[in-house]
DNA sequence: GACCAGGCACATC
DNA sequence: GATGTGCATGGT
């Protein structure tokens, strides 16, 4: 109840701040899933750079990805980082849809999220993070996304110890807040564009952040 | 030239 | 079960 508050007010702090985010960047649910795996510990800039030549090749598509050789994958990604093993993660995920909705991701919008959840972390190369933003950004379900910058924001404001878990640092916000898409889809998009802002892992910009009064001491 | 970025799987102890 | 390491590009 109490910490309810607390999470909406820093939701208020860091939309009043920075505004609409309009996440996750992506015409399709197929590309925005794609993005998550591709943006695996990658600076989105890069990942851009990946899909524009999927886009330009014409294979921003489950069904062209489907039929297009590794190697050939391999180097269309490359921009994006750590190629080889997410071009084999790709094609799991490919497999894994083929099998679970017929390369059609819409059919998988109405699917139960815990489930679903489960199967997606059967994928090898598709872990919480990724298997969430997923879940959230690209088919609308109500799960939580998690990632460094929720870690590290919340662990320099005490609420979390620093080594707390994914499950364990998603539970803060599930169980605080409504299972409602709108509100988790714009608090991770806020929390993210927060962190790149201010909250490095090197200190220092602290103070002219959003969410520094929240450090303070509070009145009475 | 070091450090970082919207993780994950796997080896080893 | 915890801890360490490889994976790779591009920006600061």
């Amino acid at each position: 109840m109490k910490r309810r508050g607390l999470l909406l007010a820093y939701y208020d702090a860091m939309a009043e701040a920075l505004g609409p985010s309009r996440w996750w960047p992506g015409d399709t649910p197929f590309e925005i899933a794609l993005g998550a795996i591709l943006t695996q510990n990658t600076a989105w800039s890069n990942v851009e750079k990946a899909i524009a030549n999927l886009r330009a090749a014409s294979l921003l598509g489950a069904r062209e990805l489907r039929d297009l050789p590794v190697a050939e994958l391999e180097e269309l990604i490359r921009p994006a980082g750590f190629f080889r093993i997410k071009a084999a993660r790709l094609r799991n995920f490919l497999d894994f849809l083929e099998d679970a909705c017929g390369l059609d991701l819409e059919r998988l919008r109405n699917a139960d999220t815990g489930a679903l959840r489960e199967s997606l972390l059967r994928v090898s190369g598709i872990g919480p993070e990724t298997a969430d933003s997923i879940l959230l950004y690209a088919l609308g379900h109500p799960t939580f996304v998690v990632d460094a910058y929720t870690r590290r924001i919340l662990h320099r404001h005490m609420i979390v110890p620093e080594d707390v878990g994914y499950d364990e640092l998603r539970d803060v916000f599930m169980d605080a807040l409504p299972p409602d898409t709108a509100l988790f889809n714009e608090f991770h998009a806020l929390i993210v564009r927060t962190g790149k802002t201010w909250c490095a892992k090197k200190e220092g910009k602290c103070r002219t952040c959003p969410l520094s009064r929240f450090l303070e001491p509070q009145a009475p």
